[in-house]
DNA sequence: TATTGTTATACTCTATAACTATA
DNA sequence: TATAGTTATAGAGTATAACAATA
């Protein structure tokens, strides 16, 4: 029972620091905070290496996945407000990595693409990313790993 | 296979709208934040009709939990900083929910507690958390929802 | 009229440093 | 000297409204 094992060690260990969390320990909400937070730290450290946050990398990677897109359907994509997209692709054209022209279709629109630099570092961040992702599934164990993606994918939002 | 037959629905969902996330839908950081974000926002809608919020009410569930503690500690367990706990704290106080007294070991710490109004509203918002953590489950699916929580409150902070 | 991108504003959260009273 | 609580400040994130160009 390495489930209970690994819940008593916790407990044990905030025991030991004198404090619990009541009622806390058996939402499923406070544990995703918690590891989001950890995952949220962690990723950052790892795409320092390339001059990135997590929030440039997601704009970089769904760019990726559908060049020619426009602001409103990544920020829609990504939940991010679309007055605040503006700023943060400003920082990504100046440093190279996106281009953004006026779409063809709509005028009103810029259609959004990665430059070659642009695919070089995403390349390179995604080899970041892949060691993250090792690192949280030997923290979280193996099988918990799989279990954890497999149920949380099958969420759906609004 | 329910597992894929979820999985592909929703990437089709977004297909439809004409946008795809790339590697973003490998990683558990990704789903990880899409599941905190609506737990977020249905926990605290929840909880409005106690008129608290989340972070209120992991104060005052920890608080319960640990009649006497100090504002250094309750900070340390949640991961709030020092200075912000003091707000948070004045509020609560400011609604009739919590004491704070001076600690006879140390005087210069606060020993806190809930008041009966305080212990009431709490019981008020685990009825309310409760009912959220059932459409957590329902919306994850029953197992998935055992599956998850057994394996994200394995995993240990730094 | 509605929508895309933009700018401006305000509010919250977070991080930091410094102060006070106690230890 | 160090710690608990407090205050003040600055930076980042988020939400909102309004504007120009285009549909």
């Amino acid at each position: 029972m390495a489930k209970s094992a690994g819940a008593r060690a916790q407990r044990d260990a905030r025991q030991d620091a004198g404090i619990g969390l009541g009622e806390l320990e058996n939402h499923l909400g406070y544990f995703v905070r918690r590891l989001q937070h950890w995952i949220f730290r962690d990723v950052n450290a790892a795409l320092a290496a390339v001059d990135l946050d997590v929030i440039s990398y997601s704009l970089l990677e769904t760019i990726a996945a559908n060049p020619g897109t426009t602001q409103i359907a990544v920020a829609g994509a990504l939940g991010i407000e679309r007055a605040r997209m503006v700023g943060l692709l400003d920082d990504l054209q100046q440093a190279g990595l996106i281009v953004r022209e006026r779409s063809e279709q709509d005028r009103r629109a810029h259609a959004l693409g990665l430059t070659p630099r642009g695919r070089l570092i995403l390349k390179k961040a995604n080899a970041q990313i892949s060691a993250h992702e090792k690192r949280v599934a030997r923290r979280l164990g193996a099988d918990n790993y799989r279990r954890a993606l497999a149920a949380l994918s099958q969420f759906e939002t609004d």
